[in-house]
DNA sequence: GAGTGGTCTAGACCACAAA
DNA sequence: TTGTGGTCTAGACCACTCT
């Protein structure tokens, strides 16, 4: 180990920190094996317990998956799609093509979604405050997971009004050509703002589960509020994403 | 426990989750203190190490920290500060104040820096990507941990070319009124857009320390590059941000 | 079947907090 | 001094993967 006897520190967080430095400088590469548990038990004259423990530092980090029967691995990190805001391009929807599928390809990934579920409920406070209505009034809510490459990479609940969906293809599972954006100008809504706020956190073992999060892995809670040239408020799309697998960008003019 | 004897799931799992749901359902309330390890073992007829481990999964996500003689507590959330494109106003600034502590007081908090390191080094490939130069070409770098209400919650580095801060008070400790970007406007480079790109992951250990963060909080990594009148990138600041004290939000245009 | 990680137990000893 | 969480050990048994 790199540090002598008189470190004070937990067995456990040297060896983890041994580890960490030979990821960080690249003795250990991205996707190789660690050595077995009981290889790093004898080679440090550690109990087994130590190890894990240490192992268990390195997977909070994000830098090392288990795979059980096979190993540990360090992680490698899935290629992060670039969300900037001309996802949101009007031409991209006006022309056909759903905003998720659109990005993806730009990008060269895949994208696919799974309805999760496509009900009236009682509109909760985060969204009423932001469509203007008051908290539990009926709204139509789209609950569905997304998919990049094959993994699910976010839970995104989009809710609106029940007059503006009334008799529009958002009521239904395919909300047909450009998504429910070119359902929502169809109904005479032209879309003209967006508003999007992000917090940061871990995610819920429910969470982890639905997204196949290794450990270690953070979520992003998106609140995007989408509003018409009128200025009122016609979405509120509420979204756990997969922190690994986004990277945000915003470009804007320095307000006066 | 609140599930059957047929629960396939590891005890340490139900046992989280058990909590967990006291704990979003509100029968437990931030800053509470949870049962103690060797009650939460008599209750569940378990041994003390699958308290432990569900406990750390507890704490993984979030909910829950440990004070080491005193016991477990529900994690109580800082308030998160809004972090809006207003907070760049030039009228900010321009008025003496730096962006930092007009924000903070704008929301009611107190702020602060430390200056870490103020030198002349190499550029960071991603700096020299966005300033336009080449990687290794000498930039001044102004290192800082700001606070705020008492705590750390960022770790901040800004980079400059160095004929742009020459003869300025970008170089020393203190940049006088209005802060960076005021003597960069002194320095005859209107400023004019700000381009933001986020990541999210987990910290490292030594960020840990650094931002003084509870386990299960992650980071985020800000890129954000400064661009004056003529377009020319003027700064670029890499900050590594408390994930638990910080919250964006950013309004825009739907693009054609 | 052999190898490897995951779960679980029982118990010793240390570090910190509060009375 | 007592209570509480943190570190560490030794070992049993299970679950998954590969040959």
């Amino acid at each position: 180990m790199s540090t002598g006897p008189t470190d004070a520190r937990p067995l456990q967080v040297r060896l983890a920190d041994d580890i960490r430095i030979q990821i960080e400088n690249g003795q250990l590469k991205p996707g190789d094996r660690l050595p077995t548990l009981d290889e790093l038990a004898a080679a440090h004259m550690v109990s087994l317990a130590v190890v894990r423990k240490a192992i268990d530092l390195l997977k909070q980090q994000g830098l090392v998956v288990s795979q059980q029967g096979k190993g540990n691995f360090v992680r490698e990190r899935p290629s992060a799609r670039r969300h900037g805001i001309e996802r949101y391009a009007k031409s991209r929807w006006r022309s056909g093509k759903a905003i998720l599928t659109a990005e993806a390809e730009a990008q060269g990934h895949t994208a696919g979604q799974m309805m999760r579920e496509l009900a009236e409920v009682p509109a909760p406070k985060i969204v009423a405050e932001r469509l203007g209505i008051s908290e539990g009034t009926p709204v139509w809510v789209r609950r569905r997971t997304t998919h990049v490459d094959g993994r699910p990479n976010q839970l995104a609940d989009s809710y609106y009004e029940l007059p503006v969906v009334e008799g529009t293809l958002i009521r239904e599972e395919n909300t047909g050509p450009g998504g429910g954006y070119a359902r929502l100008e169809d109904a005479g809504h032209e879309l003209d703002e967006i508003s999007e706020e992000w917090r940061v956190r871990m995610p819920t073992g429910p969470e982890s589960v639905a997204l196949a999060l290794p450990a270690g892995t953070p979520v992003v809670d998106l609140t995007r509020t989408t509003y018409d040239v009128s200025g009122r408020a016609v979405e509120v799309m509420l979204a756990v994403i997969s922190g690994d697998m986004v990277q945000m960008a915003y470009r804007f003019k320095i307000p006066d």
